[in-house]
DNA sequence: CATCATGCTACTTATGATGTTGCGAAACTG
DNA sequence: CAGTTTCGCAACATCATAAGTAGCATGATG
């Protein structure tokens, strides 16, 4: 199944925006993501409205950080995405009528809850400092193809 | 996202095999669960592959389990439908050469690493059986829209 | 041989993320 | 004020995948 990537774009970028000046225009963060101005606009829309970033009309203007990532973790940009299930299985349909079906959804929904609430709980403990820290080893400063920060 | 409903369909099947005498039918299984002859036989193909289901054509012909519930866990059929990604959500592309990205990647890696483990856990130690027995307490036999037992 | 059922291939449909285009609104520049 | 920049939004197009559909071949039963 198709994953979506919209929670490690948003992370990808929020990070980026951590360690740059003044604001970034949505064209220079779809070029960063190799994705498109307009679906980076529709997806930060979501953090803009949980008052996570900031965007600024007009010239000059552009997404800017409204908190520090110190006070970012991981759930908060996994909700403000929209917070899409989080697994790509799952009951197809809810609960008709058949007891055995009730059974293995029932069984299901344990198993799957279990795994959610030790996401979140693993995701409320991250913050976009601590991955901002995690950087590998590798001593260059980003000279990838695209990103540089 | 949408969701991919093959375990939860073929759990729901195995189970009902194993409460019935004789093969079962894709025609017949399929209209228990409501879908199609096709995608049943489609879907039970992975599981025939497995060893854990038998299919016979012809006269009489369908499709019967090939070891006891006890002996299926629900880690085996989840395997047996193609093993898809449980996950719902995360990184898009693989680690380009930004080491934000690269950072970002790598701390959801984790994160769901830990969940996959946890919810392969679980999966392995959950027989058909189990969740057999895991009926709700309503007391009747299951006379529901369809799927009578 | 007729019927039933799976096996398989190719095609269509449905859904949701993503990509694209166009126009409007706001803010800065000269 | 005119022009440029940049977000806001809506209406599409594209793409991948699960699911549905149709047709024909194969094998088993009677």
């Amino acid at each position: 199944m198709r994953q979506d990537g919209r929670l490690s774009r948003m992370l990808h970028v929020l990070i980026h925006m951590g360690r740059h000046e003044g604001a970034m225009t949505s064209e220079v963060i779809a070029q960063m993501l190799d994705a498109n101005p307009v679906v980076i606009r529709r997806t930060m829309a979501g953090l803009r409205d949980e008052g996570y970033v900031s965007s600024v009309k007009g010239h000059g203007g552009g997404w800017t950080l409204a908190r520090p990532l110190e006070e970012l973790t991981l759930l908060d940009i996994y909700r403000a995405v929209g917070e899409p299930s989080i697994f790509a299985v799952g009951p197809a349909y809810d609960m008709p009528g058949c007891p055995i079906e009730q059974a293995v959804n029932g069984t299901l929904k344990e198993v799957f809850t279990e795994a959610e609430e030790l996401l979140r709980k693993r995701f409320s403990g991250v913050t976009l400092a601590d991955v901002a820290r995690a950087f590998p080893r590798t001593g260059d400063q980003g000279g990838g193809q695209r990103c540089a920060p």
